[in-house]
DNA sequence: GGCCTTGTTGCAACCCGTGGCAATAAAGTA
DNA sequence: TACTTTATTGCCACGGGTTGCAACAAGGCC
């Protein structure tokens, strides 16, 4: 009634339209980033597939991953520790702040990110994907109580 | 002669003096690392200590890394990948700038690091770690080529 | 419906680390 | 040197993710 074409009709399209094919695995993932919002990792996504379709194969599912972001679906990033997390319909582009010392995190949206991406356009003509952005450090907190940066007691 | 105590002999004080243990596990990575330069992933690593003694154990090289991080000797980032990079007595501290496409790895170095940096000082008393930041994006030939960030082609 | 092309899946093996645990061995002390 | 403490090692099993490959199946076509 309201739209005539759900979310998977919408991604089955396009999906066939390049020659691509709609499979239960891919529905199933939708599924799952449907319900999803925020950050989510890859492991997380896999359980979540399994949770529906207990012979859910992680190979499937990143691979399934990988076309998603080529259709701008989910986009994915890194956690301080270099593991993938994805972004799933954020609600706008956006990095992260880590603090090393308390695990904290925050988001960098694209106001306070526009120095940075604005500089290195003009200096470098690069064009920084902001949703891969992680920037690790020391917050306020932990380093005005003189936490040290990993590294930085020599 | 020039220097009394060579750099083995620095680093065995060093770890002593913090009830710290110097044993040729470590010697052989310092060994390593003393021969290299520049940027180093810990699989490297693992294989070049591997060559001086075979017997060697990544997790007993992984876990000196650490050890050796938290003295400053070396420090570590990401790729674009996630996965771990060292950075072997950088001549200056340094981030990485990852062009997507072409897979071009360019250093941010301290006066270009500076405007975001003091952003993130100034606006969130956040001490970024520069030597732990990885920009992803498009160069600009790839960017001016048309090239896309994996994701912008809804 | 049946046929074909070829994109996709599942499997297995592999890569990069990480972490618990019992055995080993630095190194300070007597 | 012998003894003692405890940091470190090696081993093993695991977590997260990737990849080659043969079998499978989506879906366009008749
Ligand atoms: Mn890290
Ligand atoms: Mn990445
Ligand atoms: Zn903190
Ligand atoms: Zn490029």
């Amino acid at each position: 009634m309201m739209s005539s074409a759900s979310s998977a009709e919408q991604l089955r399209d396009r999906l066939r339209s390049r020659g691509l094919r709609w499979t239960p695995q891919r529905r199933t993932l939708l599924v799952v980033l449907e319900a999803a919002q925020g950050h989510v990792t890859g492991a997380e996504l896999v359980e979540r597939c399994r949770a529906i379709d207990p012979a859910t194969t992680p190979s499937t599912v990143y691979r399934t991953l990988d076309v998603l972001e080529d259709l701008g679906i989910v986009q994915h990033g890194h956690g301080a520790d270099g593991r993938e997390e994805f972004h799933v319909r954020p609600e706008q582009e956006h990095g992260h702040l880590h603090c090393a010392a308390c695990g904290g995190t925050w988001e960098i949206d694209e106001r306070e990110a526009t120095t940075i991406v604005n500089s290195f356009r003009e200096e470098r003509g690069f064009e920084v994907d902001l949703s891969h952005v992680t920037v690790v450090g020391l917050c306020r907190e932990c380093s005005s109580a003189g936490n040290q940066q990993p590294g930085s007691s020599a």
